[in-house]
DNA sequence: TGGCCGACTGGTACCGGTATCACATGCCAC
DNA sequence: GTGGCATGTGATACCGGTACCAGTCGGCCA
């Protein structure tokens, strides 16, 4: 195990290897890439050299010869918030196995530095790009279709772009919506808060505005949307505008947003939230003016916490699979390296309405 | 802005760039990789053909002959878990401001994935590795003084590692710990529980095997299990071992924990836990007991997180700098990659005890 | 005994950049 | 008129692997 470094100085290369065991370069080469012919004894002075001197592969190197840089690009709007570290989870650890390396790179949800991103990418020859974009339309994806020319293949992950035909692993959002919003109607809550989704440059007051402003939007968001208006349709209740927040997309929007509806004269009874810091912030917003729940307002929310099980009582929630979203998004991606050829599927995983104790009949 | 693609096929190369535009490889060289001399007049035709072609440089091959990657390594137990996600993200920011995209390897607390990882990280060549590593003890750290010796600059992040020199940005988990407890004291607790840190192969008995386990674990947990002895010390309260939790460390190991210390005939009047999943698991315990906090067991914990605002009564918590752990982390990195030469240093940042409402006087 | 094949070895041309160096201008100064 | 320098330009040798290919040796078969 004695590993005896060449002292200080640029590490041992190959050539330095079959200088030492006293072979040719393409011998060592053999030998340790691990292809080819090489004799029982000459395999074993290379090895002992190899060891002797420290040699470890230059994966640089070898990347420039093969094509092959055995590395995936992740691209997300933020590393740190809980569910894209989830999704990178996933992919990491299924990618992991197969010998490939994440690197991943953040945009906070801007387009021009997703461009860089991918740009990035394709400069270091990654093998294959996961990404979570913030692309609406096929118009501003020019970057994905760029590197999927230059035969990079590309998956999106939670969030699919219209006419795009690519790869793409998600959840049904509209349906999770729908059903998350059909349970607070089947409770008999008529007047349903949305908080959070599309920021609504101003309010809206139309319907064909509100879905004007899906189609516009982060597909998830624009989604979400949908399957609440949907369940709305489908209880025959007409949509009420100024239930649907119009604040930006951050807790303390969220928390103005809810405080806004709730202290309106006609409150919603209700409130249905599309990510988990909307709930923080509409639960804020609640102690602010002394509600409580499911007694003065029902609750459902989307992205199941851990702590939503312990909040008091605890919270009904959509379940996402996070890290599946990751494990399958990197296993068709792996599908494509490996030759698969058919054309772009969307995969949608299945959602799990949670329900706990924030919903009481009204 | 019309790239004229190469019709499938290698991607265009800076040989190709040249006889485009008909000039030396050298000249496009220059031109491209914005050194040397270069006429304006050659300069248009280098950038014109560019353009054309869609040329792209391959950072593998820059690499290759400057043997500068650009890229950092950072290897974390989990990077689902949101600490490391949140200071993965800061480390991400910062670099990526100074041109480093970062690879991210995680080991789920095994010493020899994280051998593996090192490995790998030093194969890809990388400038930098940030790491939280699993070792305790410097004669685990063989694969860390490796990458030193090649050159290859560590910090080590959110952990200590005793005797190995090498920088590291860590909080002061000791005196975060022992303030916390302190402010149980203050309010006239004298059965304080313990709801995870080492994970105790047995039960522990007698002030030495505690001191024991603290110094054989991983470094955050022992350091709290220590603020938290000194604490007890400082208002002369002599340790109670049946009030360190021995379980395994899960959610689940912490509920079963809380709820025998809780269940006990001479039970805790406070708990003091150590991490996230700590408090959740002492949380549902105590729901499973019918407890209230703080009416019946007062609540101090580490790592603030926006829920714990918002439970009823919202927790007091110490809260960590996580993202700030990043930027630190990845600032010594570049510090020490732009030839900082100075003696390894530790960089202690501070932590804030958010003082809410589950703590009562007793 | 010659021919052929399989096992093995080493030389060398890639991969796509960077960097050094030799060489060609042209202009100015002495 | 010629030496010197600033400005440009293109060959070419790296970086450290991979992979092709030519060539050697020995054995076996006809």
């Amino acid at each position: 195990m004695a590993v005896e470094r060449a002292q200080r100085g640029s590490p041992p290369t190959i050539s330095e290897v079959a200088k030492e065991a006293g072979v040719g370069r393409a011998t060592a080469a053999r030998t340790l890439g691990d292809y080819g012919y090489v004799s029982a004894e000459l395999r074993e002075r290379v090895l002992a050299a190899a060891e002797k001197l420290g040699y470890r592969a230059n994966s640089l190197a070898r990347s420039m010869s093969t094509g092959v840089s055995h590395t995936f690009g992740v691209i997300v709007a933020d590393i740190a918030n809980p569910f894209f570290a989830g999704v990178i989870g996933g992919i990491a650890t299924t990618s992991r196995v197969r010998g490939f390396d994440t690197l991943v790179l953040s945009t906070g949800e801007s387009l021009e530095l997703e461009r860089d991103a991918v740009g990035l990418l394709i400069d270091k020859r990654v093998d294959g790009i996961i990404i979570a974009s913030a692309a609406v339309t096929a118009a501003q994806t020019e970057h994905i279709r760029d590197a999927q020319q230059r035969d990079i293949p590309v998956v999106l992950v939670d969030r699919i772009i219209e006419h795009l035909p690519t790869d793409a692993v998600v959840i049904d959002n509209r349906e999770a919506a729908r059903g998350a919003v059909r349970l607070l109607l089947e409770a008999g809550h008529e007047r349903i808060g949305f908080v959070w989704g599309p920021e609504l440059a101003q309010p809206v007051t139309t319907r064909r505005e509100l879905e004007a402003a899906a189609a516009a939007t982060l597909w998830t968001d624009g989604e979400r949307l949908r399957g609440y208006l949907d369940a709305l349709d489908d209880g025959g209740i007409v949509v009420d505008p100024a239930l649907i927040s119009v604040e930006e997309k951050t807790e303390d929007g969220a928390r103005r947003s809810a405080r806004a509806m709730l202290s309106s004269p006609n409150p919603p009874t209700a409130i249905f939230t599309t990510e988990t810091d909307a709930m923080i912030g509409t639960i804020r917003a609640m102690r602010e003016l002394s509600l409580e729940f499911p007694g003065d307002v029902s609750l459902v929310g989307f992205d199941d916490t851990s702590w939503a099980a312990i909040m008091d009582p605890p919270l009904t929630m959509v379940e996402q699979p996070m890290t599946q979203l990751g494990v399958v998004a990197a296993e068709r991606l792996l599908a494509r390296i490996d030759g698969d050829t058919e054309p772009a599927r969307v995969l949608t995983l299945s959602t799990r309405l949670i329900e706990r104790a924030s919903v009481r009949k009204s």
